[in-house]
DNA sequence: TTGTGTGTCATCATCACTATTACACACTCA
DNA sequence: TGAGTGTGTAATAGTGATGATGACACACAA
């Protein structure tokens, strides 16, 4: 099973905030890009506030800016803002205890999948949304900030 | 969203069958152990044969044995033979072509993301089905193989 | 004061996953 | 050779997470 949506469209919209440069945008536009509703973008800038890499303007003129500079927010930040699940899922029920295996198993696994964890873990944080920002000027070829 | 409880369930299923050492195991001993249905089981037994890492013996008497040892069976045989998903789930209806970030952004995300795919599979391909059964011998004092 | 946009709740449909029943087939053993 | 055992697979159902959508109160700007 894979991640939720939920980080790829996380960095989606804190890339579109990155490249519109201090101009706040409505959830709706982001949800225009995204190609999703405004409430799905909206509880994903909840998450992303909480997390302090977003912040809101209310009102007329309102939207949601970034919290920090872009080169200050790692994809990493975003994963751990938006994923809720563990990476691996173990048995849905627990295994035997009694058994050889069932009973220690799950203790016997788990420093591998801490340790494949940290590893994608520190890809992520080895770039960040300025990194994504310019590589889509790049492809896109236009320059930041962009006027929407 | 996780991985299913595939993975570490087949990981399981063969770290039975490592302890036992030839002796085939029934899916129903097996189902046993992890606490759930025999047919599941046969379900991952059925990818595990596929992918090479088991055979079954038909018949009375029968049951799962490995295909190869223990120690030429690396997590990441398993993780490949029983996970069907992409480790990152892209916008559940893709992103607006004509945007700017919306038409460039899977593009410009998709290196970082083979990477962390790439940096996890190298963590599960250092450890063996051997290594975990080693683990689970020793946390459950006793020795492999296990008369059960 | 009016209008705009956010934040959040509630509801719904969809999908992957796991559990479970059922049964045909292949093989072993007596 | 016949009986019994265990596998392999199909069909079905329940469950939970996810994403889509409508509604509405609240805060703020103009």
């Amino acid at each position: 099973m894979p991640t939720s949506t939920r980080f790829v469209v996380a960095v989606h919209i804190l890339t579109g905030l990155a490249v519109s440069d201090g101009k706040p945008m409505r959830s709706e536009d982001l949800a225009y890009s995204a190609n999703t509703g405004a409430v799905v973008i909206r509880g994903l800038l909840s998450r992303l506030n909480d997390a302090g890499l977003t912040r809101s303007q209310l009102g007329a003129g309102g939207g949601a800016l970034l919290a920090k500079p872009a080169e200050k927010i790692r994809l990493l930040d975003v994963y751990e803002a938006v994923e809720d699940t563990e990476l691996f899922s173990t048995h849905r029920t627990p295994p035997c205890e009694n058994c050889a295996v069932g009973g220690n198993i799950l203790e016997a696994m788990q420093p591998v999948l801490t340790r494949a964890r940290m590893a994608l873990e520190a890809e992520l944080a080895k770039t960040t949304v300025a990194d994504i920002a310019a590589d889509v000027a790049r492809l896109g070829k236009f320059s930041i900030p962009l006027v929407w």
